[in-house]
DNA sequence: GAGTGGTCTAGACCACAGA
DNA sequence: CTGTGGTCTAGACCACTCG
C-alpha cells in the first residue's frame, strides 16, 4: 500500500532510524534495496539514497556497493575511568566488560590483535620520552568487532627499552592480569594517567578498518600512563565511531 | 578558465575544506553561491548541494536559504578539567580563556546569559537530589558566541533551596569570582566533580540556537559538583558542536 | 549477467531573505 | 522582484559483488 504522504529525506530517514532502534530491522541485518525503499516511500531513488547518507554518517547503516545495506546499529557503551582499578583488571573486568556488553546485544564480540615493533607516531614518541623517527616502540594493536561490525580500535605503544623480551611482546588475545599488571611486575607501576579526547573526521585508513562512511566522526583518546616519578610508560590510542562511547571520569577539585 | 578535471562531491568538499583552513575563505565570510562553484568546478549545482551538505555537517559551513553560505570555521578548544583550579577562576581564566582564545582567532566573543526558575530535565533533577517535575531549581543559562556564530550552550543548575536571594540569582555576564565562589560562600564548598561526556546529534532546540545542520554531531558534558559530603550542589551542561572542544583531564590509577 | 549502491546531470519548483 | 539555498525527479552510467 504505500505510503499516502510523502516524505522528505531526513523524514526518511528518521523514519528507518526508528525502525532500527525499534528492532523491525535488526543489527547486522540487510536492509531492503534502494529500489524497493523509493517504491514503498513514494520517492525517487535519488531520495532515497540521500536519506541512506544521512543515516550512514550517523552509523545506524553501512551501505556497500554490490553488497546491500547493512544495519550497524550498536548502542553506547561506557568507558568509564573506574575501568582501570585494579579491581577492575585483576577480574579481567576491562575485557571481559566489552564481550559482556556486545553479548547482552546478541552480538559475537571478537578480537584481533597484532603485536609488533613500529615507529610510534610523533605524538605517541613525544608523550613516551622517546627520539622520533626510531623504530624505538612495541605495539600492541587491536580491533573490536561485534558481529563483524568493528566497534573499536586500539594501539598500546610501550618504549622497547622496556617491553623487549617481556611478557608485552607475547602474541595471544590478552595478557594475563592485563598490560598494567605486566609492566608493574618489570618495575614500572603506574599511578597516574592523563587522557585527551577530541572528536575528529576518521583518516582514510581508519575509516577503512572500522568499515565507516567518510562523513563519520571518530571519537580519538589519547591515554597516557605514568608512573610515580612522572615517567611516561605506556600510551594507549582508541578510535570509535563517536556515538559508540559514553565517558564518564570524576576529579577532585581544587 | 574553471577546473580542467571534474571532480567528486568529495573532492570538490576536500578542496573547499583546503581553502577554508587556508584562509582563501575567512571565517565569518560567504561563500559564492551554488551556482557560481558549480560553474568553477564544471559540475551540477546539485552537486555543488551535496558537497555543500558535507562540509555543513563537518561544521566548516552554514548555509541559510536566502542569505548565502557563511563560513563557520573555529579550530578546536581545550576543555580541561584544570579549568576548574581555584586560581583559574579567581583570575576569571575560565571566562576569560574563552574570551582571548576567540580573540586570537581575530573574531568578537559574545555572551548571552538568562538567568531564572525553572522545573530541571530529569537527569538534572535527580542528579541534584530533587523531586521531579517541579520548580525547584535555578539555572544560568548562557549561550556563546565568536562573530556571531554560536559555539556553545551552558545550562548550571541550583537547587532552589540554596540558591534563592543568593548571588547566584543575579544577572550580568559573569559573578564575580565565580558559581562556585558564590555557593562556598554559601557553605557549600566543592570539592569532587563527575563528568558524562557524550556525543549525539543535537536535538531541534540546539541545532536551532547553535544554527548549525540537523546532521551535526554535539558533545554533551554533564558536569555534577559536589560537597565533601558527597551532596550534589551543582549540575553544568554544557552542549556544543563536537569538533570544537578538545577535552583533557588526568586521574590517579589505583 | 543481474542486482546492488555510488555518482552525476538537467531541470524543476519551493521557501526564504533582502533590496 | 531577484537571488539564494532546499528539495525532488527521471534517467543515466559506473563500480562492485555474487551466483
Amino acid at each position: 500500500m504505500g505510503t499516502p504522504n510523502k516524505l522528505g529525506f531526513r523524514q526518511m530517514a528518521a523514519r528507518i532510524r526508528q525502525e532500527i532502534i525499534d528492532g523491525v530491522y535488526l543489527t547486522a541485518s540487510v536492509l531492503p534495496p534502494e529500489p524497493v525503499l523509493a517504491d514503498k516511500y513514494g520517492a525517487s531513488r535519488s531520495l532515497v539514497n540521500r536519506a541512506m547518507q544521512v543515516l550512514a554518517a550517523e552509523g545506524m547503516i553501512r551501505p556497500r556497493q554490490g553488497r546491500g545495506t547493512m544495519v550497524t546499529y550498536i548502542p553506547p557503551m561506557l568507558h568509564s575511568a573506574a575501568r582501570y582499578s585494579r579491581e577492575a583488571r585483576e577480574s579481567g573486568a576491562a575485557r571481559g566488560a566489552f564481550d559482556a556488553e556486545i553479548r547482552e546485544l546478541g552480538l559475537e564480540p571478537q578480537h584481533e590483535i597484532i603485536v609488533e615493533r613500529a615507529v610510534p607516531p610523533n605524538d605517541v614518541a613525544e608523550a613516551l620520552g622517546l627520539p622520533p623517527g626510531e623504530e624505538n616502540a612495541l605495539v600492541r594493536r587491536r580491533r573490536l568487532l561485534a558481529s563483524g561490525i568493528p566497534v573499536r580500535l586500539n594501539a598500546s605503544w610501550f618504549p622497547l627499552s622496556i617491553a623487549k623480551g617481556s611478557d608485552l611482546e607475547a602474541e595471544g588475545p590478552n595478557i594475563r592480569g592485563g598490560v598494567k599488571s605486566a609492566l608493574a611486575e618489570l618495575g614500572y607501576v603506574q599511578t597516574k594517567a592523563t587522557e585527551r579526547i577530541h572528536v575528529r573526521p576518521p583518516t582514510e585508513e581508519e575509516a577503512d578498518a572500522l568499515e565507516i562512511s567518510p562523513e563519520r566522526t571518530v571519537l580519538d583518546i589519547f591515554h597516557v600512563g605514568k608512573t610515580e616519578s612522572g615517567q611516561a610508560v605506556e600510551v594507549t590510542t582508541t578510535v570509535t565511531p563517536a556515538h559508540y562511547l559514553v565517558i564518564e571520569h570524576t576529579f577532585p577539585l581544587n
